[in-house]
DNA sequence: ACCCAGAATGAATGAATGTTCATTCTTCGT
DNA sequence: ACGAAGAATGAACATTCATTCATTCTGGGT
């Protein structure tokens, strides 16, 4: 309960207890930003207030304004958060040292991205709520696109290596990248949306046909 | 100039001229839902407000709530005109009779999902400003699910003629048909958030090359 | 030519929200 | 034990926005 790491789950009513506490800085950023996080799955961008965000956290109004400036200013390191640690999980995999069978390295970073409890489905709330404004807002593309290039190049490299090694014919590592990519963010806009009509487990199979089609000696 | 559907481009400033005009209810929607569009995909759906919306439309603040009741109203008839417009157009291609071979028929769903001009990048910035929110509003996944399964059963049904017409084996219509909709999607989220990486010529390879590898007879 | 149903207007209203800051409280070093 | 640095609080303020409605205006029917 004291570590700085995002639990999503916290909230309690403090059973009574007010007393106040005096934490450092980092902790109370990741408690706020945690606390928006849920607000945004629950309630949706658009609707997030900061008094919403303050209560949820346990926290008075004015902590938020003191650690953070303004209520923009949260959001959009809320949105840094979560782009740095879902590009950031999709990285770690891809370098993947403890892997070295390619084959498993894709497995496993299919299972990262459409694996996850619930969790993950307030993660993706967050991700497409900033989306959704992001034509807009040219702040939210920034943020997003320096972790995103990145993401982009690893896989491009990994599929470059997959395509050597099983010596596949008329595919090119780039495209199939970009598919790919986009095919994991449909099928997590379909959960998110549809979630009667897409389960996880067909999205996950969905994907991993794709991946099939493209490299059968290395997926089953 | 005087047809009730969209155009997305007035909002002249009239001349000068603002001699009052007295006009027909579904003529009047329209143009408000019209300039909805426009604010959304300009400023993001959080931040568009009536006044706005009706400034754009050359119009006063009360004809809004006279013709829609309420904001929340506009918003959803807004993407309920949207969804449609979108789900219909795939759909009348997907039964499309005027077209007989499979494989044109794919080629036209194709150039409408990812063909166009500025407009559509308008009409994409709408959808997902709704697909953020949609997490949090039963309403909006209500709107969109009407027509969503219904475009989708009609693509699964174009798949599963193509699959018998080309005796391809290891096809699932179904399977692909999702993972053909989750890409369109993606394509579009990434044409929309990071313009420059994605291009649309480039949306429009990636979508074909999974055609092809589904289909390889009937896309070349 | 005239009238009136109802379309259109926009100032006024009240509720909601982001931000500020005077004040209170906690902790830690001495 | 004590005092100061600064973390935390939340009532108050200013602004913005959706909604209302008394009033004005338009155009078709007689």
């Amino acid at each position: 309960m004291t570590e700085a790491s995002s639990t999503l789950t916290e909230a309690l009513p403090e059973s009574g207890a007010k007393r106040r506490q005096i934490r450092p800085k980092a902790e109370r950023r990741q408690q706020l930003i945690d606390a928006t996080i849920r607000c945004i799955a629950q309630h949706g961008l658009s609707s997030v207030t900061m008094q919403m965000v303050t209560r949820e956290a346990g926290l008075s109004v004015g902590i938020a304004n003191l650690h953070f400036q303004s209520k923009n200013n949260l959001l959009n390191e809320t949105l840094r958060f979560v782009a740095e640690e879902y590009h950031g999980g999709q990285i770690d995999i891809m370098e993947g040292a403890e892997t070295p069978d390619l084959g498993d390295r894709l497995d496993a970073l299919l299972d990262f991205q459409l694996g996850r409890g619930v969790t993950q489905r307030q993660k993706m709330s967050v991700w497409f709520a900033y989306y959704g404004e992001a034509g807009a807002r040219p702040v939210y593309q920034k943020i997003v696109a320096t972790t995103d290039r990145l993401a982009a190049q690893k896989l491009e490299r990994l599929f470059s290596d997959i395509i050597e090694q099983g010596g596949y014919r008329d595919a090119d590592a780039r495209e199939l990248a970009t598919g790919y990519s986009a095919l994991i963010d449909g099928l997590h806009l379909g959960l998110l949306v549809t979630p009667r009509e897409l389960t996880k487990r067909r999205a996950r199979a969905v994907a991993r046909d794709f991946l099939r089609r493209a490299f059968p000696k290395h997926v089953r």
